[in-house]
DNA sequence: CATTTTTAGTTAGCCTCCTAACTATAAGCC
DNA sequence: GGCTTATAGTTAGGAGGCTAACTAAAAATG
């Protein structure tokens, strides 16, 4: 399940040693992205470690929180994307997986009784997953630790210091979006290329 | 296989409202730390699209990577972590998968003639996996496009930008060993409670 | 109103990860 | 030398990803 499967990052020299023999790699480059998907690794796994504590998995936990609303709330949080989505085609596109996957997240949930399925009255395909009260009760109960796992894994970074990194950070997002864009347009006229080449 | 599951990151408000609730939650160690997967799972999915073009995925360039030595060298890389691991076992702790992980694994890359087992005549226990000549040809194909794309995605960050998000990113990660050497010492003397709470 | 298209969800089959139990070989120890 | 223990690798079974093919229901279209 990690993203970096490789023990310990290899020294900066190797990849000195590396870049000679391909010169189009940059070992600066290579440098950040090793250590940006180890770091994450580390993170996920101390994340990971409380989830399985709680009987929960990353995509179960993801089910939950989508499904949940902070206590009980009258309509003053119209703001926040709290509304939560209930069908599994909704939870599916929320959440960034297929609906073949949700399909079986759902079952596993269910039949462990954190969640359960409804009908739609007014339209027979689709269902309306909810939250049990068991599945709300685990949730209250991993949330806390969740979040004291999350402090303290930051707790080296001064204020100053996390905002550069989620500064650096947006930036290498920014630029695997433009791209993923370039790419998907140029083979999108791949059939009519451009003649800038010739 | 992403880290976050979730399209969308919320916003920052969502944030302070969960805080409000959860008295332990620290909205901008949240911040960070969503951001943080996300990034790596942005970066992630690029590499894998190209693993993918070329046959492979996360796993199986990981074991080609650690069969691979860089062309016919002679002994002057005694330096180097690059003299490769032969067993399963090896290959398994090099990657940090189980030993069961690595058989499929090697399974499949022999399937495809990527890789090949041998046997050690000194210990019938032991085998030797070696890259074929197949497995070194695709390997030698699909890195220079590799090398390219970590390039291009870090291309937005200036030398001094990397260095400082090296040093962000080692700071989370030590945090996380010295915190996981905690809970291991508190689980270790678990049966012998120090009485400083009383 | 009947046919076609779209949408919601499930199923089947594959991959890669895991743990736990197993086989075969080697090593240690009376 | 003959037990016990340790080590290398595999197997079996589970989980959660994926795609592609399927069923059922609703919507669109003529």
């Amino acid at each position: 399940m990690p993203h970096l499967m490789l023990k310990d990052l290899p020294r900066y020299e190797c990849l000195l040693e590396a870049a000679r023999e391909f010169p189009d790699m940059d070992p600066s480059a290579c440098e950040v992205f090793l250590n940006l998907l180890r770091t994450a690794d580390d993170v996920f796994d101390v994340i990971e470690a409380n989830f399985s504590n709680h009987r929960l998995s990353q995509g179960r936990f993801g089910v939950l929180m989508l499904l949940w609303r902070p206590a009980a709330k009258s309509g003053s949080d119209g703001d926040c994307a709290c509304n939560a989505p209930r069908t599994p085609a909704d939870l599916a596109d929320a959440a960034g997986v297929t609906r073949a996957t949700m399909t079986g997240l759902i079952d596993t949930l269910e039949r462990d009784g954190l969640v359960k399925r409804g009908v739609d009255p007014a339209d027979r395909r689709m269902q309306q997953v909810s939250l049990t009260p068991k599945g709300n009760e685990v949730l209250r109960a991993m949330l806390p630790s969740h979040f004291q796992i999350m402090s303290s894994v930051m707790a080296s970074l001064k204020e100053n210091e996390r905002d550069a990194l989620v500064k650096l950070l947006t930036k290498i997002s920014s630029q695997v979006s433009r791209q993923k864009a370039e790419t998907a347009d140029s083979r999108a006229g791949a059939d009519a290329p451009t003649r800038a080449g010739q």
